[in-house]
DNA sequence: TTTTGTGATAGATTTTTACTATATAGTTGT
DNA sequence: ACAACTATATAGTAAAAATCTATCACAAAA
């Protein structure tokens, strides 16, 4: 095996055209440069170099590897450049897991002043049932995540992020009592629709339907808010649909109403998550402060931020 | 500075996702790893793991200059292969001098030969006056001479390759005695055109006219054989071509008259030149003889091969 | 709780790299 | 022709780096 030092002295001896010179540039001895390059000429099995007392030239061989030695050590330079680049750790793509039933509705609020913010920082999204976040977590699949969980294990550090209420979802055409200023809502006798149970939000549901009497229907076994939305329209039932997703674009009003509904705890409630002993912990930190910042700023009208 | 080796060891670690584990495919004991891992920690200044007790995973930094340090990897393996293939001579490219007057007529009957022979074996050919052929070749600017030289330093050795004839030629509406069967030949009056006297052919030239009363004419200053052929068309001189230049398509028998002449040393004698400690010497001498072969096999009836 | 598996650390040892001093051989200048 | 100079090569020593052995500390699994 050789050495990227060995390459570096065998383009700087081709460059002085001599030993001494090479040696002298390099700030080593010329016996260095003699033992070195025999090495590598040993490794390489080809005499790089032709040795007179008047000059020491390039084999014809040596001449074809020059160019690669070359771009070898270009590429390592290359590399400790990115190195350091990367050393700010705003310079690096992270790979941040969030639920279906949250990364639509609330990343297009947050990437772009992420961007702003540090401009050089790539996310690298992908959306997993709350379950696999956490474990993805754990296991290093996922850098950050952020999510509606809410107990993790010593290893993993949980920053309260928001509070997002739900909504009550029903047909326009369907007669509902409002519910608006109600204490204990009684919901009793209603067919209520939700995710499927990989979901936090089905668990919320599933307390809410107790709570208030009303039937979960398990017609629907899916992940989309989107899906769960269309088949409240069309009059399957009613549901309880996050604030961020009926904020976002994707709700049309004309076809759903939707309700607040102050009494119980009609809410979830989302934290950002990462490795405790990640080695990034402090840019992390930095980060989920600035996201706080901007839920804060942008998004305090729909969800309550927290600490 | 860092080696390959803390480069392989950093790839090694991440596909095996431990140290341990590495540190066995590698054959190395985990310390080693360990300490290496972190050198090259220090000199990138990036923190490429995140230690966990349960496994070693890599840092979004880490994950960023992965493929990076596969390529150099990858590129340092790529130099030893083609280090080997070059360790075998023929597979490299070699840079050959030869005279304007000589390489454009015999390297055309040489080359797809000794591509034949030596498939890898690439020539770079340059043409230039003979003195600085000379030059060239002992300061290294060429690899191997062909041409009209006749002593040479002890430094580089000379193979002697073919005698080539020189021919009057004369326009066809011109009156010239035969000469073919004369001994001693009588020129005198006559006009000669030759190439500049950086050629060695004009001095072989000078001789010749010396001993035939021809009378030299210096109104051409060129190189170009094929300039003197046309001066000679036109009725300005007669001149003498060497045979190769004579045998050679751009000769056109129906413009010009050509005789050989038998009386006299009417003749240029090629070498095959390189330099005495050249590591490729060996080489040199096989590609030598090819050369004589080829030129005893495909061109004896023009030249006289010499050994 | 014990066992197993992880990386970290310390100190000894081996290997590699570099240096000093000197040899050897062309080249240059007198 | 010969001395002075300059080039690389070599030998032996010193310094630095890499590796190994043995052990620690810790977390997860049994």
């Amino acid at each position: 095996m050789a050495s990227l030092r060995q390459l570096e002295y065998f383009v700087a001896i081709a460059d002085a055209g001599s030993l001494r010179q090479a040696a002298q540039r390099l700030g080593v001895t010329q016996p260095t440069l003699t033992v070195q390059l025999r090495a590598l000429e040993e490794v390489l099995g080809v005499t790089l170099f032709e040795r007179t007392r008047s000059a020491t030239l390039l084999t014809p061989g040596g001449r074809g590897l020059m160019p690669e030695a070359r771009a070898l050590i270009a590429q390592w330079r290359n590399i400790v450049e990115s190195a350091h680049l990367i050393s700010e750790h705003s310079h690096s793509t992270y790979r941040l897991g969030v639920p279906q039933t949250l990364g639509p509705y609330l990343l297009p609020s947050l990437l772009p002043s992420l961007h702003q913010r540090f401009q050089q920082l790539r996310l690298h999204v992908r959306e997993e049932v709350p379950d696999m976040l956490l474990k993805g977590l754990e296991e290093g699949q996922f850098d950050l995540v952020i999510g509606p969980i809410s107990t993790v294990p010593e290893a993993v550090v949980r920053e309260p992020l928001f509070r997002e209420p739900l909504f009550l979802a029903s047909p326009v055409d369907m007669a509902v009592p409002p519910l608006a200023d109600v204490g204990e809502v009684d919901l009793s006798g209603l067919e209520i629709l939700a995710v499927d149970e990989r979901h936090t939000l089905r668990r919320e549901v599933e307390r809410i339907c107790e709570q208030t009497g009303a039937r979960l229907n398990n017609d629907y076994e899916g992940t989309s808010l989107d899906t769960l939305r269309q088949m409240v329209v069309m009059g399957m039932g009613l549901a309880f649909l996050p604030a961020l997703y009926v904020r976002s674009e994707i709700h049309r009003p004309e076809e759903l109403r939707v309700q607040p509904l102050r009494g119980g705890r009609l809410f979830r409630e989302h934290a950002f998550l990462y490795r405790r002993h990640a080695p990034s912990r402090q840019f992390y930190r930095e980060l989920h402060s600035h996201i706080r910042d901007v839920i804060t700023r942008d998004l305090s009208d729909t969800v309550t931020p927290l600490r």
